[in-house]
DNA sequence: AAGTGGTCTAGACCACTAA
DNA sequence: TAGTGGTCTAGACCACTTC
């Protein structure tokens, strides 16, 4: 736990105690929900001060992968209806309401991944794909319809299931194994097609917000391709700068 | 510089003094472009220990309003297009390229607040408000259409400027002496009216991306209210989650 | 009462910058 | 060489939760 402060790769014993953590949660040594280990704990296994300990935590716990709880615990962070809203649901009421919309799946396929796909999630080229495509609504109402695609090779036990749940990430997180860490989302102002349209019940050529999102996993590979199609008659996007 | 733990409005002494520095932003003490006092020092003076300044100091990083160099010293932060782009300037074109843009200047008003303005800017009933008007280009063409508005009584210079600079911001805090501190943007898809779609050189009806801002000073009142049209044919507005 | 995270302190040493 | 921020340590006490 040591090393020279010299050099252009100085790396901060902070960040590499942050990093070993992390890597005990790709490894899966600390599993959702479960507590981990105190500050004190940590410091004396890892043979570094307990204020090194807390500002690696304190920097994961900033990243949503930990949920710190005065007199209780420090806890790995759930993919639940709570978190996800916060960190990756922005689509928001006019009225300021959070709601966690519904999912309805209209069609689920395996097929060869296309030029795009294998770029955007890094795949080879004879690796196929996972292609679900869903509606979304928000207090009854239809607003978003979203085409996701997702690699088949880390997603093997997908053919079986017989529904896929609303949320996708805990899906993830429960069968699969995989933790999202961070996502990245380009907007941009569309049109609505006709069956785009037809699902959300507005007229061809109308204005839809679309918002395309690459997920990645705890180790930075890409895990999960998004673009949805929101119709924000009564929603907006909100973010704070 | 000591307080009672218990009860139920604790505020961490750390944040206490994040809050007395900020103060001197405010009161115009501490300058942007200035060199604030050491570590030590502000210790010293505030009579609490140097990790706690540091606390504070890092907070303030965090929000922009200060900028902090090894060897240096830390520095109140200015309203340069490098920290706009970072902090306040999301479009960027598709190939991933940030530019700052520039502004052409349509329309500069002095009115009576809208009942919609008064409760956005806080205003009261018989105050005024400067709205203008401008058209930004990104490498050339044209790509969005704004309106900026601003509440008269904390602009009252504005009348007697020729022009309106680029970096309205950078306006705000030399001519004003007004720091932007957070802004809240709420975006929608929209459809181009004809006049838009004149400056922009599109077509009525066609969707655009609709961004809404309020701006507020490091007071948190608001400050500047701005609406954004933008044509997204070959940027996107980028967001980490 | 015991164990946890949250705050605060005091001091050491390293790395970077400028004179 | 002096002064700055960046990192790391060791220890104290407080607040909250659970038993």
């Amino acid at each position: 736990m040591s090393q020279t402060k010299q050099g252009l790769a100085f790396t901060p014993l902070y960040r590499q105690v942050r990093d070993m953590l992390v890597q005990r949660l790709i490894d899966g040594a600390w599993t959702p929900g479960s507590m981990i280990p105190s500050e004190f704990q940590l410091a004396a296994e890892l043979g570094v001060s307990q204020g090194t300990v807390r500002k690696a935590l304190d920097a994961m716990t900033a990243e949503h992968l930990l949920v710190r709880r005065q007199g209780r615990g420090t806890f790995v962070a759930l993919p639940e209806e709570s978190r996800i809203l916060f960190q990756f649901f922005r689509l928001i009421a006019d009225d300021g309401t959070r709601i966690f919309p519904e999912s309805r799946v209209m069609d689920r396929q395996l097929a060869p991944a296309s030029a795009d796909e294998r770029a955007l999630l890094g795949l080879g080229i004879d690796e196929a794909v996972w292609r679900i495509d869903r509606v979304r609504s928000l207090g009854g109402t239809p607003v978003i319809s979203e085409q996701i695609t997702l690699p088949a090779i880390r997603f093997e036990g997908l053919a079986a299931m017989e529904t896929i749940p609303n949320n996708v990430y805990a899906l993830y997180s429960e069968h699969f194994g995989i933790t999202i860490g961070k996502a990245t989302e380009k907007l941009k102002a569309g049109a609505a097609d006709a069956r785009t349209a037809a699902r959300l019940g507005c007229t061809a050529g109308d204005p839809l917000l679309v918002i395309e999102r690459l997920a990645t996993a705890l180790d930075d590979t890409p895990v999960e391709h998004r673009v949805s199609y929101c119709r924000t008659a009564n929603f907006h996007y909100r973010l704070d700068l």
